[in-house]
DNA sequence: CGGGCGCTTGAGTTAAATCAACACAAGTGG
DNA sequence: CCACTTGTGTTGATTTAACTCAAGCGCCCG
């Protein structure tokens, strides 16, 4: 049988989840379409129930970032100025609780709802700086990894042979979250699965064979001793 | 009170930072200074009331993420579980307001100040996604030109001959933040300069000769119209 | 005034993008 | 039911933008 690996504390609403969710009406949205755009008015804030969600914004030119996947117990939807600030489409049929816009805005209407709110928006900045690392800081093959491994981390499956993770978006979703081409992206999978670190069932079912491995490489730690690494100007 | 770190090195001062915690109202910081450090407990947030403050992130082997830099009226180091998820140090000499952690959590504490800080929250996630774009969409030169131009629009300073920007940190930082070396950085201001868009004043202080067309620059449309673009496969 | 650090510039290298086929599965319609 | 289209992913060849390594410059501080 399987197990999650993701027993994490979705602290977003943690104390006010039960509160929640007798609440108000669920929302539904089928796979492909759309929860709103860049620029809306800002009328709710979703919590995710079931589904993934895609969080894009794309520059005048049509190049596009993938702001964030969300997954359930995430919150999306968070204003600037009151308006959207991101694209949100559904990767998958979604599950999702509106919380009006004005629970941001007034703190005594409702204090557990609106610290747990907070705490969400904390907890995005810190998911947001993981990114940032990715981003910035590492090569086409370590971002690949750690995507992979941070998606097994949250999302995984323990399965018989390894972790199991579905991928519910497609190479080019990957490669514009990392900030990659989607060739790029296709090649770092393949050469994890040469490498016997992962395997494949088609594009979208990724089994980690083994997570130290996948671990090493998401830090550029891949290869043990090709050449020294000699490293005079790093500080002690 | 007033706290005067001398320079350099992180242990002899993670004691020092629990002391500034306890500080009472007004705080201050010199220039070069460490606030806190990633993975210290976090007993306050902080509100900038003067100077600037760099928010950065290292990975084991030294490549360093600049997160952010912190001026006035920004709020910096909301925690991650509990704690700091980035080091945070004063560029110029600062002066801070501390804000009890526990406000944080409990919203019914100080609904107003709760509402402005997530608010302040939501802020950051906002200009982190301006930051995505840059890292994850954007060329070298284009990265630059949105970066001085950012600076500009909040910190820029009216002259006579165009926007007065100074940059309190170094070519380095502005690398580490962007996502390039310092030598490319230094490599894209030169080539701002020989266009005429931009102008130096030593290394830290530019003047924005032509905010629109660094602000074309900034978007990769810097060369107006060598030739008629004649792109058949573009969607109307 | 001299020394050092931060910045700039140059030459050569490389990682990832681009351009271009090709494979494969899923869906569609004849 | 099978041919055909379409979308998505993989692989290969080539180009290029940015990195690396190395040297030189200039400003600031002692």
């Amino acid at each position: 049988m399987y197990v999650t690996l993701s027993g994490e504390h979705r602290s977003a609403f943690r104390s006010t989840s039960r509160d929640i969710a007798t609440a108000p009406p669920h929302l539904k949205l089928a796979a492909n379409s759309a929860l709103y755009f860049e620029g809306d008015e800002v009328s709710h804030v979703y919590i995710i129930e079931d589904g993934v969600v895609r969080l894009t914004r794309v520059l005048e030119d049509g190049r596009r970032q993938v702001i964030a996947f969300g997954y359930p117990g995430d919150i999306v939807g968070f204003p600037a100025r009151g308006l959207h600030n991101t694209d949100c489409d559904a990767l998958t049929p979604v599950r999702l609780r509106p919380i009006r816009r004005c629970v941001l805005e007034d703190g005594a209407q409702d204090p557990d709802l609106h610290a747990a709110l907070l705490d969400a928006a904390m907890d995005e900045i810190s998911a947001m700086q993981d990114h940032f690392m990715m981003l910035g800081c590492k090569n086409a093959p370590e971002k690949v990894a750690s995507f992979i491994k941070s998606m097994a981390d949250r999302h995984g499956m323990m399965a018989a042979d390894g972790a199991n993770v579905h991928l519910p978006m497609g190479r080019a979703d990957i490669a514009d979250f990392l900030g990659l081409t989607m060739e790029t992206v296709s090649r770092c999978f393949t050469a994890l699965r040469k490498d016997g670190v992962i395997r494949l069932n088609g594009a979208q079912s990724v089994v980690i064979v083994s997570m130290e491995r996948l671990a090493r490489h998401a830090l550029g730690q891949n290869t043990p001793a090709p050449r020294e690494r000699h490293c005079p100007t790093l500080a002690a």
